[in-house]
DNA sequence: TGCAGGATTTGAACGATGTTCATTTTTGCG
DNA sequence: CGCAAAAATGAACATCGTTCAAATCCTGCA
């Protein structure tokens, strides 16, 4: 899986998570099938096992790209306001909760492949895709190194993954629709009550 | 699936659930087959179709079970706080909040498939299973309508289901492991850190 | 008691599905 | 051109959930 890709092979395995991709973000993780996807790409049934394991690592590809996608949202969320003061560390943690926000429901499917991932009891994420998930975490740590720079690193690593963990709760929920439907602009004032509220337990 | 069920029925229905249940603690909910289940319950696998409509309704019925214990485990932890003061209040909310990580932690194959119930695009979730989601709001309610009565009713039941729902993503991505393990005791204190933060922040 | 007829249970069969692998086809090179 | 290695093929397999005609059981009545 780490050996280096012939150039064919790297085409085909790039049209086959195009492929995934788009039925993912039509019908959800769910509905995919070995013989459709085969039937996209122009492969028989059995060549997709050449380019892939099996269809939990095409998910896992998926899920990488997914990944560098909302990591490119948060990076112009951030890059598009200062970070200077810490009113300044408040408004972006806020500008990029808001972001995460949007790429979910925007991305609703895709984005919930993220987190439907079963990998069996043994078997290990693989490093590429662990990668991508650290990626992410800068964004909020960033501000947050910032806001409380008194508080030792571990504290601080922790405190950023808990104000994540809080916002992504609130998104999945809001988003569910399962129970009630709750508006966007609703979940926007909540999410920035939440985030400035924890911001001003965090500083005093 | 309304009409009223025979006594045998009633008792098959049971055992199903029971064996569903027993499954879905020891290997997760994509381990249940509908074989393994008539063989556990002794019937046929066509059985299996008289008693429950399909695999669906039967994760439904023990996702039903599994928030009537969650609801127990809530109410055994409010019962044995005062509220009274609004310090009683947060002191509430801390302490749901912790049994809520606790009981996701100590049964948590059937917590997680509270979640994982895809049901297809227009099927909407039965009356009865709704209801048991809806029997858990007043336990985050009720000690907020103490701490902030002058909210209208509206706000206070949005700012509970915001309270919850940040909770609920701090214990999901606590218990996931995929990337790293965080102790107990950490999540702990960080849900205590939170849920004190946002009380403040409701209260100022 | 014996039997008719409805209710219940049965398990073989069906249609999907992911994955494998012997066979065929293509490719690359001396 | 020839031929070995690599790649592609698709039939076959094992497992699923679900269906349904047939077998079985039960119950009330003559």
């Amino acid at each position: 899986m780490n050996a280096p890709l012939s150039e064919r092979r790297q085409a085909q395995l790039t049209a086959l998570i195009d492929a995934a991709e788009r039925r993912i973000a039509q019908g959800g993780a769910a509905s995919l099938r070995a013989r459709d996807l085969a039937a996209d790409i122009g492969i028989a049934l059995g060549g997709l096992y050449n380019i892939v394991a099996d269809l939990d690592e095409l998910l896992l590809r998926v899920s990488s790209r997914t990944l560098g996608r909302l990591g490119e949202a948060l990076t112009a969320t951030s890059d598009a306001l200062p970070l200077e003061t810490k009113d300044d560390a408040v408004n972006r943690l806020v500008a990029i909760a808001h972001a995460y926000l949007h790429f979910a429901r925007d991305n609703l499917l895709l984005w919930r492949t993220l987190f439907e991932l079963h990998l069996a009891e043994g078997t290990a994420l693989p490093a590429w895709a662990a990668d991508d998930q650290l990626r992410l975490f800068p964004h909020v740590a960033a501000p947050l190194a910032l806001l409380v720079p008194n508080m030792d690193e571990p504290r601080q690593t922790l405190a950023a993954r808990t104000l994540f963990a809080a916002v992504h709760g609130i998104v999945t929920l809001g988003l569910e629709e399962r129970l009630v439907a709750v508006p966007l602009t609703a979940l926007e004032g909540q999410i920035e009550w939440l985030v400035r509220a924890t911001c001003r337990g965090l500083r005093g």
